[in-house]
DNA sequence: CGCGGCTTTGATGTTCATCAAGTAAAGTGG
DNA sequence: CCACTTTACTTGATGAACATCAAAGCCGCG
């Protein structure tokens, strides 16, 4: 019930010019060095802490976003209030271009689960790059049909597995999609991963410690150890 | 069980050429003539009948499949082998834009559900003129963000209601979006109904006879009328 | 120290899937 | 065109999965 913490651009710290941008390569390597002067110009770079709100959901969509580095989640709150994570996002996995191409405000709010540094590129300038730099628009459009295609993908996969295929689903997404370790800090609250495999914060406990129980996972607070792949494995396959 | 009824193209009917087509407007609006020429020598137009399947998941993916006429589904069948609809296309949907750029198999089948005449232009021909003509690009670029937000706006929606909700929000969808008509015929079963809002066929079954009993509707097999859409709406919003 | 937020566990109730069984409709072969 | 078979539809009874409610412990923070 708390208001919602407007984007405050005094708290973020601008950091660094495009040019000597070593992440640009992924996004931008089709755009020749004119283009990525052009690009340059219309851009901006700022610092997030965990917990500040990247934009929200309603704003007038201005700038293309992209995740330099940390963690994101992309989030909104459903006719009955109830809050949603559509998708976490790390860097390079192109969040915002859900919906920046159909729609003039935001549909989504990005919040930082984990200190981030991200890029905003005026949205005018990306769509000139597209009418102007054919092999831009050929990337953006496979781009976009990749991120539509995994949360889509992710929402099907969720809705035909039962709770404990479903934890077993995020724990291994955690391990293996983001922190590439079978020991890693949760970025998110109980509340919030039931938010996002659609679920009660209650039963994300229950099922958690379930798997504690029967030494699938250690758990210590907010760090996760996955003891036993297999039967997680298992678990998300057939639950 | 039965086996999947692979494309027949001697079942389908070549129906015109491209440069006298009612509908390249919506699509092709921004192609000059030159390119629309172009697309008009690497395309082909069929005819499916109710119930023929126009592409299969895992089928390579050599075309864009546009619809000009009738009523398709999308759909896939689940890792446990239940079959789902992801959703339903009417003409000028861009079916099949879905993932049709960041895969090089289909990942979901599309199946008519009325007859159809639908359009299959050479995927190779559609990434030149993206890369050669940007206001076409933009406009792909559009599409695909409208598509694949509408599709995921949809299932979450879905999951936030109670079966009554999801009964509800259907029909207004079919009366709404397909037909523009408070009595229309249902070109699908229940089973498959079930399918496209994730219930089980006697619960649609049920909750529509409850809808009948409560004077919400009226039923005569597949035809459908609305008697009281206020009350429809409530229930879709509130349930 | 005390307050609020996050976490945990137990008990209870609701929603929905499943099973079963029967009817209507639609296709199929003689 | 009728008997037969299959598929779609319908209704009721039961149980499982999950949400909800309640209450207590934990931990950091002012």
């Amino acid at each position: 019930m708390e208001a919602s913490t407007k984007i405050d651009i005094s708290d973020c710290e601008l950091v660094q010019d495009c040019s000597s941008c070593n992440y640009k390569s992924l996004l931008f390597e089709t755009l020749d060095d004119t283009y990525l002067k052009k690009i340059s110009g219309c851009k901006n770079q700022y610092r997030f802490k965990k917990g500040q709100t990247i934009c929200v959901e309603g704003d007038k969509i201005e700038n293309l976003i992209y995740l330099h580095k940390g963690l994101v989640k992309l989030h909104r709150t459903s006719s009955s209030g109830r809050s949603q994570i559509i998708s976490i996002s790390k860097p390079f996995d192109y969040i915002g271009l859900l919906s920046v191409f159909s729609n003039h405000n935001y549909k989504y709010s990005l919040t930082a689960i984990e200190p981030s540094s991200v890029c905003f590129i005026n949205l005018e300038c990306i769509k000139d790059s597209i009418i102007n730099n054919g092999k831009f628009a050929l990337e953006i459009v496979e781009k976009m049909s990749k991120v539509s295609d995994d949360v889509l993908g992710a929402k099907f996969s969720l809705s035909n597995k039962h709770l404990r295929g479903r934890i077993a689903y995020i724990l291994l997404y955690f391990s293996d999609k983001i922190y590439n370790s079978l020991e890693f800090n949760l970025p998110v609250s109980r509340a919030e991963i039931a938010e996002l495999i659609d679920m009660r914060t209650e039963n994300v406990i229950r099922i958690m410690s379930e798997f504690r129980k029967d030494k699938i996972i250690k758990i210590n607070g907010h760090i996760i150890e996955i003891i036993d792949i297999n039967r997680l494995k298992s678990i998300n396959i057939n639950g």
